[in-house]
Order: C-alpha cells, then sequence, then structure tokens
DNA sequence: CGTACGATCTGCT
DNA sequence: GCAGATCGTACGA
C-alpha cells in the first residue's frame, strides 16, 4: 500500500518520524528495483530548529526543496562524500523533513549488495545515512522527486516495530541546546 | 573570489 | 579508536 500525498501532510514531523519505522522504502533506479523497511530516522523541524539546514527561514538554492509541499524528496551532498535522503513534510512553505539514517534490506537484495560491495548480509549494511543512499542507488539527482511518482515512494506493508528506541540526533552538535531533542527513532529489531 | 566546514564512511591501527 | 577522504554550499569580502 503506497504512501500517498495526506500522509505526507502531517503537521508534526517529529510524530510522523516515529510513524516512518517500519514503512518500506522503495527505489527503482537503474533497472532494479530495492527496497528496505526503515528502522531509524532523525526529524527535522522546520526553522525553529538550530539542526535543520531550513533554521531561521534559510532559503538557498539548496534549501529550497524543504518550502515546498510536503511529499518529495530532499537529497544533498554530506561531507562530500554522501547523498543524504530526506523526505519533505507539511505544507508548502514549513520546511519540515525526515532522515532517513537507516533501513533493512527487502527486495533486490542482490543489487544492494553489490552497491554496498558487500558479499554478504550483516547488521550495518544498511544502517547510517550515507549507506541507506548507497544500497538505494539514491543520488543528487533524485532531489526534489515526488514520493508519488514510480521513481522513489514509500509503502505501508503494515508492519508493526516495537520496542522503539528514542535519542538526539546525531551530527548536530552545533546545534546547541537544540543538538539535545529527542528527534532520533529507532528500532534494533523488526 | 576565498574560505570554512559539514544531518559520514571506511580502513587501518 | 582515529584520521583521511573530498566537494558543494553558504557566507563574507
Amino acid at each position: 500500500m503506497k504512501l500517498k500525498r495526506p500522509y505526507y501532510l502531517q503537521p508534526d514531523v517529529v510524530k510522523l518520524a516515529k510513524d516512518l519505522l517500519g514503512k518500506v522504502l522503495v527505489s527503482k533506479t537503474g533497472n532494479f528495483l530495492t527496497s528496505g523497511i526503515i528502522t531509524e530516522t532523525e526529524a527535522y523541524n522546520g526553522i525553529i530548529d538550530k539542526a535543520s539546514h531550513a533554521f531561521g527561514g534559510r532559503r538557498t538554492n539548496r534549501t529550497e526543496v524543504m518550502f515546498a509541499e510536503g511529499g518529495i524528496s530532499y537529497v544533498y551532498l554530506c561531507y562530500g562524500i554522501h547523498n543524504l535522503f530526506n523526505i519533505v513534510t507539511n505544507v508548502k512553505d514549513i520546511p519540515h523533513a525526515v532522515l532517513i539514517r537507516a533501513i533493512q534490506p527487502l527486495k533486490g537484495e542482490k543489487h544492494i549488495l553489490q552497491r554496498r560491495n558487500a558479499k554478504a548480509l550483516n547488521k550495518n549494511l544498511c544502517v547510517g545515512p550515507g549507506k541507506v543512499t548507497n544500497a538505494l542507488g539514491i543520488n543528487r539527482e533524485h532531489n526534489a522527486l515526488s514520493l508519488n511518482g514510480n521513481i522513489i515512494w514509500l509503502e505501508d506493508d503494515n508492519i508493526k516495530p516495537k520496542d522503539i528506541l528514542i535519542g538526539p540526533r546525531i551530527g548536530v552538535d552545533y546545534a546547541g541546546e537544540d543538538a539535545k531533542l529527542p528527534y532520533r527513532f529507532w528500532v534494533e529489531k523488526i
């Protein structure tokens, strides 16, 4: 069951980030279909969140996509090497986003292994935001892409995670007090 | 135009 | 556990 527009327009990005655990992220990049169950997310709470690229209402070529209506991708380059995949949420002009930090491979395992340059599945194969995009073949060409299209989308396969863990976000020490906010959600086992 | 640095990963020790 | 990779983006001059 593909997630549709209203899902992405939800006003509470923190709640939505938590709800995304257990949803399935699907990509049809290249000629392969690959997918994974989302097991770790982080919420970025718009203009009042010092850790967000859109903090203070900052609108640039890069962040502009965050100000669009929810239901599209925001892919950007981090540390000059890694593509990080985010889901833009909420209505137009409210720049909320959820970073997908980890998945558990579901479909296209063979292609995921190939992209990750690995021989076999292991616990940390797709744990880490750069690994997720690598595994699914997502890069900056997939920025600002509608999640209602047929390249990247999300599905609700009725997987209900339990034992959800909550903690501060990773790598946002520069955000002062906001670095401590409990905006990261993950599950050890699905 | 120049500079500083980042929502990270990997491989080596 | 730690350093190195590596470059787009943001911002100030």
